[in-house]
DNA sequence: GCGATCTGCTCTAACGATTCAGCACTTCGG
DNA sequence: CCGAAGTGCTGAATCGTTAGAGCAGATCGC
């Protein structure tokens, strides 16, 4: 449960058991298309305790190319190079097994396929923390959404996999690309520390890392600078508005990410020709971390000027406590984040951040992947990607 | 850009070597390696940098079961059966085979499994409508993480397919399970008239179908009464807040969704036994759109006490138009939304709402999927699971 | 002592797609 | 008019896995 949400009445309303009320009615048009809602049926709980044994189940019959081919009375051969559009086979066949394939509605075998190829068409995205709190973080969606375009783009099918459990001595996101279930992987947001990725990497496997892998030197990767996004934060609190006495509170610091944004702050300071004065506390970059944090720092530091958090949910449970100690942002306390991934943008007042660009990031990921798993490598291993710093009025700054 | 977005200032930082139409800016190295191509490098095929063919990629040779078999010194077959854990076996050719597989870091093939067990192991989650604006939707992020707990716990690969185009007459998803790269799919968020999806269930390919379909009430689904929580809803803010001149905004009325939450309110006024007054203001379910649909109720019903948005994000709209013309919240408008999905809790003051539970809806999914791809019929058909009703501040309740 | 049963394995045939060698047959150059 | 090249297809092999038939050798019942 997070902070905010401590202090809320929760009334459970359980299913099926509100059958009666349901009136006849109409749908108001306003010129869109009106449902039809007649079908009862359909009713939450409505057909309930009768059991089918399964019928229809014998029904899905598989097409394979050797129907097609039995239609079109070539050989499987010909059908295949005919849907291939290979030089040798004549127009007409072509086109009748064209037609036969869309007639009957042949879909390839993904498997006879893959086992033939010896590869996958998928593509894999791996997030090896499990666990709602982190996959279920915003940043995965815009990645997932970046790499689905891609995927789409070239009609690869995407797998995703969360799952660091060793069941054979092998994480399953391995044994996804082990299985050869997936072609490559699109590793995002491990731990320094992870021996699963670096194994994926030194088996050669095609992995592309999002974001910074410092002991992975050789691995393909894409990411942002996170070192001068931080920078970029300190510099506008310290230069634009004239803040020297700065709070950073950071990420796990087995994070790469971590490391990165609070150096990135400690040298954007360092480097500010000023007298700057800082302090750091540690989060998780939860919510309920970053109220913790803020907490420490305001209770260590009475005279803070600004804080500065990791991302933009921390900063968001900094702004909790600031506010509960009376503190108003930005006149008292001046506050920033990181990612903006949408929080930052719903706060009152809207916090200053830096945009990461997942979706782009998720996007690059995967073409690099698709290079890779076609044997080139990407030139230069590693891509860096813009950030844009977002200025809100968290920080002081006066928007229109 | 979304209404929030629109007064920001966005310094826009990007790596070196840009092309000429964005302002030269400074990315700081700080010990990376190589930088990057910037916009021209999410275009796959754009004559960009050079690359190096690989020469890793031989390295990683693939352990089949063939190899296992002769390490072990027995046939292939012995070695399938071995690790199936045949009784036909000798315990002591099973403990070598094991050995022998976990040294050489075998795992079976995937392609290969599937082709011979004539299915995948594998499922799917599709979600039909494209585009960031419906997938980025922390529902789906919500209901994938349900859906991978599931399918972690059994094992199995999981696929995520967006794309609603035709290829060859048959949309991408469809084909996922045509060409047998998932065994059945999990269908979220079809708009009512999406033809593919009726197409899929006809054909009595595995699917479990999340959310009310009325127009395929044979079909396993899984959801909830969304037509009981927005009257619960309702009726707090006739009932608990005294309020009768009460403004939806509701989601576009092609989606059950969006019909079912307007039915709900309607269906409560009416029986509230109060007189009531409402009117409708149609959205899409964007913050956007939540604020233009409240600047339309604001416009039109001067004396409004409460405004029900039929999702979070567009209450939020509505909270920014509302505040933009100086009324307050509750004191002067109460609100409402409907999934709690994170934004209602951010906001100040947070909005009351209905709690969707979308991580319970993806895990029940996959279970029933699961059953169905193992020719089970569920039962019931359709299952209902309970939704919360979250009092916040926005509707003029007070929390402690 | 000998058929019957059991044990522990091997062999073979699929699953569906692709590819390559090869086979008829035509066309063509000289 | 004959070898060479070109055209359009077929047949067979292959990818990795698994299931079922089958086959030696050991064991057992009587």
């Amino acid at each position: 449960m997070t902070a905010a949400e401590r202090d809320e009445h929760r009334d459970e309303h359980r299913g099926p058991d509100r059958d009666a009320s349901r009136p006849d009615s109409n749908v108001v048009p306003l010129g869109r298309d009106t449902p039809a809602e007649g079908a009862d049926a359909n009713r939450p709980g409505g057909g309930r305790g009768r059991r089918r044994p399964t019928a229809a189940a014998d029904k899905r019959a598989t097409v394979t190319l050797k129907d097609v081919a039995t239609a079109v009375g070539v050989s499987q051969s010909a059908a295949s190079m005919a849907l291939a559009d290979h030089p040798r086979i004549s127009e007409a066949t072509k086109e009748a097994v064209r037609a036969a394939s869309a007639r009957l509605g042949y879909v390839p075998n993904s498997a006879g396929r893959a086992l033939r190829a010896g590869r996958s068409t998928s593509i894999a995205v791996v997030v090896p923390q499990t666990g709602q709190h982190v996959f279920g973080h915003p940043y995965f969606m815009h990645l997932l959404v970046g790499v689905t375009a891609e995927a789409n783009a070239r009609d690869a099918a995407l797998v995703v996999s969360t799952n660091p459990d060793e069941s054979h001595g092998v994480a399953a996101y391995e044994r996804v690309l082990r299985s050869q279930a997936a072609a490559g992987a699109i590793v995002a947001s491990a731990s320094i520390s992870d021996p699963n990725v670096n194994r994926m990497v030194d088996a050669a496997l095609p992995v592309v890392l999002v974001g910074r892998f410092v002991h992975l030197p050789h691995a393909a990767s894409v990411g942002i600078d996170e070192v001068a996004g931080a920078a970029a934060i300190a510099r506008h609190l310290v230069q634009d508005h004239g803040l020297t006495r700065i709070a950073h509170i950071s990420g796990p610091l087995n994070h790469q990410t971590a490391v990165d944004r609070y150096e990135g702050f400690r040298t954007a300071l360092a480097e500010s020709g000023r007298q700057c004065t800082h302090t750091l506390a540690v989060g998780d970059f939860s919510e309920e971390s970053g109220m913790l944090a803020a907490r420490q720092v305001l209770d260590s530091m009475s005279d803070v000027q600004a804080i500065f958090a990791a991302n933009d949910e921390m900063a968001y449970g900094a702004m909790l406590e600031i506010r509960s100690r009376g503190l108003r942002i930005p006149e008292d306390i001046a506050l920033a984040g990181y990612d903006d991934f949408g929080v930052s943008r719903l706060t009152t007042p809207g916090i200053t951040t830096i945009h990461v660009p997942a979706e782009a990031l998720g996007r690059q990921a995967a073409a690099i992947l698709f290079d890779l798993v076609d044997g080139t490598t990407p030139d230069p291993v590693h891509t860096v990607l813009p950030f844009e710093l977002v200025i809100r009025e968290s920080c002081g700054s006066h928007t229109a």
